[in-house]
DNA sequence: TGACTGTCCGAACGATCGTGCTATTATATA
DNA sequence: TATATAATAGCACGATCGTTCGGACAGTCA
């Protein structure tokens, strides 16, 4: 049983690294199997359909991006100092740990026009990120660090909005301002929900 | 002659349908051929490597954008008025146009790591369309609608975030807000730059 | 009219896709 | 240690992938 768990995981980490690579839809069971160095027929027992497989690799992004991202922003303090833990987190996950694209980003953009399991998967993960944010603004509205009049659904909004931008302008247009545009843009986004 | 192109052009119009579905890797030939009403060979015969057929499908959808979202903005008058036709005709493009979702934002996340031919094409396609916000926002500046001595790129920036933010929000998520998170993004990004 | 050019099709290529089946090996339980 | 269970491999399936080739028709120009 202990091997088996340890070979599912490793098939996982490996099928998210691809996926982050190249998307979850390039995701195949060949070339997977061929990169953790097992048979095809020997990785599919393990899932028993691509469809579950796809939706395993992105139950493991999530994990990971609770673990990477959101568990240690919860350590800190309430209010802004716990968002911008959560943009500081994104960041370094999304350039440093991940060895491609966002793989959310991708699966949305990719799955969004295929109705059907893995579709509902993908914007159940996606909505339960976003209230993760939402949360966190309308704890600074608590604690008086944001206006509590202004919308929470929106600060999130913009805050997600500009997280997707930076990573559009970094990692494909290469730009090198993103880094400062992204700060401003967050900045502007605080200072215009301030008490 | 005149037979040849209206295959062609009929060929790259299905097929920017299919990749606004889909996406630009998943466009099949095979499939692509079925959906035209003609024959694999004979369709392929069209492009000589799906590679150029890839592109050839981004020149249409690029020049399909300026068509629909540029040209008519640009007939509006200078300054704002115009950066707000941009955002309406492109709102307008995106959710009624298109049978599905962005071409380009999917372009884009798919062949993030994907180095070859089309990915510089779509690098280049995406730099011309923010090039064209810049040009529009460095427009109203010139005509004192917008401070001059914020950074033009920014403000493109926040814009582009906004657009790409609103098209998650609105076809994903199916957020009924998306509309006026957007609007009131859109709102404060000229507010913060006014005069 | 005859040669040429471009358009399109049918068939086939090797490769890969997702998914079964059976057999073998390793582990856990009794 | 004997037996049951789980993990993995090998092989094959029908389907589809991108691509090539040869040939059937069309229209153009000499």
């Amino acid at each position: 049983m202990s091997k088996g768990f340890n070979t599912k995981e490793n098939i996982l980490k490996c099928a998210f690294e691809l996926t982050s690579k190249f998307g979850l839809e390039s995701l195949s069971i060949g070339e997977l199997a061929k990169n953790v160095g097992m048979s095809k027929s020997g990785l599919f027992s393990h899932f028993k359909s691509k469809e579950k497989l796809q939706i395993m690799v992105m139950d493991y992004a999530s994990s990971n991006f609770v673990g990477q991202v959101v568990k240690p922003a919860v350590e800190k303090e309430r209010g802004i100092p716990r968002i911008r833990a959560l943009m500081d987190n994104w960041k370094k996950w999304s350039s440093s740990y991940l060895p491609g694209g966002c793989p959310f980003l991708s699966a949305i953009v990719e799955f969004d026009d295929r109705p059907g399991k893995v579709r509902d998967h993908i914007l159940k993960l996606q909505s339960t990120m976003i209230g993760t944010f939402e949360r966190a603004v309308a704890i600074a509205q608590e604690e008086n660090q944001l206006n509590p009049e202004v919308n929470t659904e929106q600060i999130a909004y913009e805050i997600y909005s500009n997280m997707i931008g930076f990573h559009i302008y970094n990692r494909l247009l290469k730009n090198k301002a993103s880094q400062d545009m992204f700060e401003n843009n967050f900045q502007a986004i605080l200072e215009r929900s301030s008490i």
